[in-house]
DNA sequence: TATGAATGAGGATTCATTCAT
DNA sequence: CATGAATGAATCCTCATTCAT
């Protein structure tokens, strides 16, 4: 879908927000670091909002691969759960700038033009939350007694806010070791807490 | 603390960020919509950095209110949870502009040198939060089985992603009513499952 | 002549000249290092054009006090002529600032406004000079080969290299004693080569 | 080293210097002169400090060429001391922009960042300027009873001094003249004073 | 496909000065 | 005599974008 030349910016553009903020995203420097000229940009693309949406698009499809391949695994609702943690945790380590995925609606949120653009991507990656957690309240893995979009809630606004406090702590911790933590948490906390009693007999 | 002029100056400034993002806090745009010249925003501060932790100690201000007033009621630590999510989506209903507070480390996470002036305000914040669900714990009401930290984490995370997402619909959901649901739910996951056992004997 | 408060002001100003150079010399730190308020400059000057003529006045009396005083001493023309560095130099290193009389010239050249006084101070040091000059030749102490305005672009012209390279060196050497190494040189040159021969018999 | 449009802004940068001062020295001034905008000169210039610092080496280089050439010249150091007066002063009069030359250090003094390159510009004109006193000194043309440095002083500062008030005055009389009257005056000093006695034996 | 050169609009900030109190 | 509050004009500089080559 992108050339070449289009990837190379939009990781850049990427690498720019994560490294320094959105309000370092210029022309100036994302044609500086690639090390082309500023007009170059105007080649590959028809503007600057055409670059953001690009990098949205980037982060949508980023978010959906990871998501996706965990709602199509064959693991356990439970462990799906975790894995969304694990995933996530763990690309983000390894690649700090993409943590902005969680907080697309932050990033741009003042750019009116990309709000629609963001609603789908967000649109998309809750689709498949709530298709694991349906999973697990099918099963009976799930309590019921809470509304799942209460727990997709939970589960993404805890996973966002640990990873927010990671970036802002300049990524200090072990990011993955503590989501994993905090996904245990989380699922002992979504879990039916009498399991023996519902599930056994 | 602040004189008129200066509370006029931030609050405009949260106005602004509100409605039309950080980016658009611009000085032309933050004296002409108080009506007075540019000049004059720096006969009361300093510079826009100083605006700007104005603004951010307003917020922590806004906030440390309300948590301790809920933190040094009479209420028990379920109602104290509950109230968390009342009193801030109540007030943010009634100022939207104000929604802010929980967003700060996103509006100023770029500018390193807020950042430790935010890091202070979600410290106090943080402090008034774990002293609730500490009571709670001590009392029996909370389960022991994860770590405070984890519900924290996952009782103020979900409150920001319902406001983020009240936000970014255009707020067109009732927050208040979609927060105490919330509320309830993160209170139902947060409790004892068998209260009368372990607390009665 | 001038009250208390506006010497107070114009002291300030050679000294805001002489450690910050002129561009600095503003209302708003003239009146930041008296400790009043800019409007204040504005009770005892018609305008900062007047705080600047007031300066150099205070410039031309400065350099006409010494040079009077040297002038009617009783001391031969050699002797003056000596004075006149060592006088200078001393009191420039007792209030660096107010080495900013010799190049007065410079410090306001391009204010049109100012050239006429400029001119009025500079034709009465020169005048002082002269009247110097004018003795030892008239004495015969001076040599009458080359015309007195060059001994006396001589004289001022190698002093005030002197304290240029002064003030650029950050006040590094003794100005004094460079200067009354100078002045024995500026006078050997200036002497008749053949003082025996022509006094004597 | 400089492109067209670089040169073209420090010869512009230069002519407002010398005829409106250094205080007038804007980016809109320059830009308005030349006849671009201002962003122009930020395509070509980091900022306006590497504007002055261009200016600074244009200075630099203009004054050691023309003392290189005098120093490396056939001529006598009589002839040399002369041709310093009579070369500067002729292209003063041709481009009495270029007079700053020899005011660089007043010009920018207070400029803190520039003063290391106008050290630098000083210290190879002095080289130039010693080289050639050394040599009367060697060939016993010039007398050595006063401290070469002290020539140098006088030389180099009566120079100035003239041209100081030959601009002062709005370049009414005939600087080459002067300075060349004033050459053979300072010459006259300079030269031992029996040169009989000490170099026919 | 890329570049060099340019620009209009706007950014934060500082200036000398005024005026009502 | 002094202040608090204000301002118009100017400062340096950056922005996204265009266009001829």
């Amino acid at each position: 879908m992108l050339t070449d030349r289009q990837r190379e910016i939009v990781d850049t553009a990427i690498e720019i927000i994560a490294e320094e903020g959105i309000h370092r995203l210029t022309t100036k420097e994302l044609s500086g670091r690639i090390g082309i000229t500023e007009p170059v940009l105007y080649r590959h693309f028809e503007n600057k909002l055409a670059i953001m949406v690009a990098v949205l698009d980037f982060f949508g499809e980023w978010s959906a691969d990871i998501l996706r391949s965990i709602a199509e695994s064959d693991r356990s609702p439970r462990e799906k759960l975790r894995a969304i943690y694990g995933e996530h945790t763990n690309r983000f380590m390894e690649s700090p700038a993409t943590a902005g995925v969680l907080f697309v609606e932050e990033i741009f949120k003042d750019r009116e033009e990309l709000v629609k653009s963001m609603m789908r991507i967000m649109g998309v990656a809750e689709g498949y939350i709530r298709q694991i957690l349906q999973e697990g309240l099918s099963s009976g893995d799930f309590r019921s007694d809470v509304p799942m979009e209460h727990l997709a809630l939970m589960a993404l606004g805890s996973l966002r806010l640990l990873v927010t406090r990671w970036r802002l702590g300049g990524y200090q911790f072990d990011l993955y070791e503590e989501g994993m933590r905090l996904a245990d948490s989380v699922i002992a906390m979504a879990e039916n807490s009498e399991p023996a009693l519902e599930r056994v007999p």
